[in-house]
DNA sequence: GAGCATTTTTACAACGATGGAACGACGTTG
DNA sequence: CAACGTCGTTCCATCGTTGTAAAAATGCTC
């Protein structure tokens, strides 16, 4: 039923091509062909077909973004800004989730065969070295926030260590002496990254180092933030302060404190990590830090798009590293509101 | 470089045909052929090339989820649940946000040819019901939520009314007497479901329908419920009570409540709409009705495959209007905790 | 072992779009 | 006015896959 070029020709009465190229904005065609072709086009409301146009062509107009779960609240924010900036470029995108599985994040790369798509977008969890040679890397491959440290693939994040300095230092900045850490995980590069920056900072204000202020988290969800929260306060000195490696996890661990009969900040400071919208709102509000998420998501796309058309011409693009900026939000969480609480919103 | 149906045959020594009848599962093979064929299957590690199939066949492997926006957390929450259901049945899915404008929803119908997809997943938010007739429905058209209510499209939904009456009904068991109502907004089909029932609810309590205790919300962010509150808190007899029309306007009400001095859910119980994740751990944790998304989400794609297939074989599949369950959660922003807050986290 | 039915394989033509070559129809130039 | 370059158009092949139909191989019966 959908019309084809070859319908569009007919009732132009040119041929085939003649209306490709006018669709192709092709320059040399006579004006009032091209009149009758644009206004057969428009009665037949001709539009390609990207399959055909795929196949002929050799590129597919899609980008795969890759990522543990759409419902987090970071990834779903990233997400609508990756699909923002593909858009801009001409490339719909398609959304893969893995649940932040090895397995999955490994098919997912195979699957999603270089035939599917023209580059991708992978924010990976659980992938190991190994699992990126077995990758036939046919199509540009742009790893976002957690990066393999051993493999030559571009990647785009900020730097985790000095954000994590940065938080963990206004913490101790605040007078704070026993600061917790929710979130080391052993399988999650940037979780090291934090923990690194989370000593850094510790030593950097003369604070002792111990193990036992340092929590694990499997997953990174509002339950596992809660959980940890509750082994923390069971200690018998327990923290003055936490840094949770993401926003989930403060926003549990900021529940299990209050549940515990705890003020923030008072009694407990808590700084988080991802800047999502509902850290702003949060009953206190959450100081956290923001990663410019529009910085990363552009950075990505670009990068899919600029090593896509330098694999024709230049062969030796380098490997990009890119850090994108950052900031530290102070909010409630941290910094008691001096008057009354106010009339005013919090900041955007 | 990718490896083809010839590159197959050539290293097997058949037919491409051959090739194609052992990938597509065809019965008249010979043990021996087979026997070479998947062994080139495997060397060459072939993967069909989907955009030549749906060429061929006819069907494009992907359908459609419109929605107004990504990053707002039931639309996340909602496009996580029908990628999956939809990968069960072998489609990949494109999503389109519109940001809830009309101009984006109609283009996202018609640019996304019938070429482009099998189907689509429309949560539309100011689509009127001339704009479907412009649309030439020539793929199975699902509309989730918002339901223009005189155009006889396939629709997914939970009984607005009877929830919003439920909602309304528990804040008048607990003994609420100025309930207010946070989302009314003209151009929003639920928005005046969900009003019906909070008047209903109100009626059946033999409570008053006051005018102004009702506020629009142009946007349904958290910013909108903050603006809307205070706008409430304004009045000479404030409300004891709010039902907010979605879980971020309850979350915005509640921060512009407790900025203002008042205790959740003594002086003021809010009740909102979606049973967002961050509903459960928000402090307090938030009484909301709660769709079963899943269920929707399954509902809406089984209908596109449904329709899909039918429209084939019978074209008399009569228009659905399917109502999916759903129930109310009740939390701390309208019973208080009886005992002392408990180390027990909030329900999932 | 001829005749016939049944398997198994192959050749060919599509699906819709486009790159390239070929072909006309011009207007210029010498 | 012949030769030539430009412009505009059409024809053909092709991307990878699969449905159709025809061809080839096999098995069975008498």
């Amino acid at each position: 039923m959908a019309a084809t070029l070859k319908d569009v020709a007919a009732l132009a009465g040119v041929s085939v091509k003649t209306v490709s190229n006018v669709v192709n904005g092709y320059g040399f065609v006579k004006p009032e062909n091209r009149r009758r072709v644009e206004e057969a086009l428009a009665t037949t409301g001709y539009r390609p077909h990207l399959g055909a146009r795929n196949l002929r062509r050799g590129r597919t107009g899609f980008i795969a973004l890759v990522l543990p779960e759409l419902s987090i609240p970071y990834f779903g924010e990233l997400a609508a800004l990756v699909i923002t900036a593909a858009q801009r470029r001409g490339w719909n995108v398609l959304i893969e989730q893995t649940q932040g599985t090895r397995d999955r994040e490994r098919s997912a790369l195979t699957a999603m065969g270089p035939h599917m798509i023209d580059g991708a977008i992978l924010s990976p969890q659980a992938l190991a070295t190994e699992d990126f040679a077995a990758f036939h890397r046919e199509v540009p491959l742009v790893m976002v926030g957690e990066h393999a440290v051993d493999v030559p693939i571009d990647h785009v994040a900020i730097d985790n260590v000095l954000a994590a300095r940065t938080a963990v230092g206004h913490l101790a900045g605040i007078g704070r002496r026993r600061i917790a850490a929710i979130g080391q995980n052993p399988h999650r590069g940037t979780a090291s990254l934090r923990l690194e920056g989370y000593r850094d900072a510790l030593t950097e204000a003369g604070l002792p180092l111990l193990d036992d202020l340092v929590v694990t988290a499997m997953e990174y969800h509002r339950h596992d933030g809660a959980e940890a929260m509750r082994h923390l306060l069971a200690r018998q000195e327990p923290p003055d302060a936490v840094f949770c490696f993401n926003d989930l996890l403060a926003i549990g661990a900021m529940r299990a404190a209050v549940e515990h009969g705890l003020r923030i900040p008072e009694d407990l400071a808590v700084v988080g990590f991802d800047n999502t919208e509902e850290s702003a709102y949060s009953i206190p509000s959450l100081t956290t830090i923001a990663p410019d998420k529009s910085a990363i998501a552009e950075a990505a796309v670009d990068l899919i798009s600029r090593r896509g058309t330098a694999a024709a011409e230049d062969a030796t693009f380098p490997v990009q590293d890119i850090q994108t900026p950052f900031t530290l939000k102070i909010r409630e969480s941290t910094v008691a509101r001096t008057t009354q609480l106010r009339r005013r919103g919090p900041e955007a």
